[in-house]
DNA sequence: TCAAAAACTTGAACTACTTCAAGAAATTCA
DNA sequence: TGAATTTCTTGAAGTAGTTCAAGTTTTTGA
């Protein structure tokens, strides 16, 4: 189903019935399952994801073989490696479903083409990236500015339901600092 | 002048001559003296601003009182707090001249309707928004992977120019490490 | 339902960085 | 020009985190 989709661009602007009939047609839904990668490593990255249900991550395998999540992507948000997609350039990134979810995949060309012909649906996009960018801008400020424990209760905090859907390692990695280190952190060891 | 707002514009889209006409009416351009202010923490911040000629910088003060480096903008970079702009909650950001710049300031309730009556226009934002997010999902790959002696020479190697042109203590909070730190790492002392 | 796989915990040893304090060098501007 | 300010450097001591290895608990799926 592409309604919380539809829903969720309503929240910012409203479509003509005859672009929501054009924007539906271009839409395509599919199941991932747990651990199902939709973009890897090296692949250029030509389409734009939407999560109806589940959960998605974008993460990294650094150096030393581990992997890092850099990103994640719950009900009603986008995902995609922007740079990859803008610059046609291969991808820095893995987009992994972290539980079996369903996605809504738009393909480059066809989305292009799509913003041209329904300027409200470019006002959507830019008013999403730059929601986005700003809750970004504050990740980076919590990152320099508290320490490991600190970013764990905030995380925690704000988004307990979240913390405990996602393994504990992965949360870990996304604020930056190892598994056995949050380990200690929840059992005030630290 | 603004012509280098108009040349950047057109790198991804172009404006008929009446809608020029439209947006040049709107933009005021601006000189700030170096370490001036035009954006304090706690405060609303309702402007876009596009760096013509200097340096921006955005920061933030810490828990001890120290400043942080959280983004640079150069020439034909926008900056702003996308967070104060979008959600008009007060700012938790510094935005800061470090060099004598000239910028060019547009108004939030301008650009909005500005960007309902030339959708080209919101086609240029939502591309370079969406460009800049690639940019900084690229950033954070680069801090979660990369030790401090990486990072600036990753930096160094990409950016010579602009390592010369302002405080290494600027770049080091940047870069998320200390002053002394950096001066090591260039001194070869690590 | 139960064996295998995935996720979490613990302590001990280590290290990449920070902090502090003081001095030296470079830049600014009256 | 030269005094004041800003920026950069250096070494010593400290610490917030990592890494490793091994064991325990929880979840998964045939």
């Amino acid at each position: 189903m592409h309604k919380p989709l539809f829903d969720h661009i309503q929240k910012f602007i409203s479509l003509e019935p005859s672009d929501i009939d054009k924007l539906e047609s271009c839409l395509e839904i599919s199941k991932v399952k747990k651990k199902e990668h939709i973009l890897e490593e090296g692949q250029i990255c030509n389409t734009m994801y939407f999560v109806v249900k589940g959960c998605m991550r974008q993460f990294i395998i650094n150096s030393k073989g581990a992997e890092q999540t850099l990103q994640f992507a719950i009900e009603n948000w986008w995902i995609t490696d922007y740079l990859s997609y803008h610059n046609h350039v291969p991808s820095s990134f893995y987009l992994q479903a972290v539980e079996n979810s369903e996605v809504i995949a738009i393909d480059k060309t066809v989305l292009e083409s799509l913003l041209i012909e329904i300027p409200n649906l470019e006002r959507y996009f830019r008013i999403v990236t730059q929601k986005t960018f700003g809750a970004m801008q504050m990740r980076i400020k919590f990152l320099f500015t508290m320490s490991a424990e600190e970013r764990y209760h905030h995380f925690n905090d704000n988004f307990p339901e979240f913390v405990q859907r996602v393994p504990q390692y992965m949360i870990a990695s996304y604020l930056d600092f190892s598994a056995e280190f949050m380990s200690k952190i929840r059992a005030g060891k630290v």
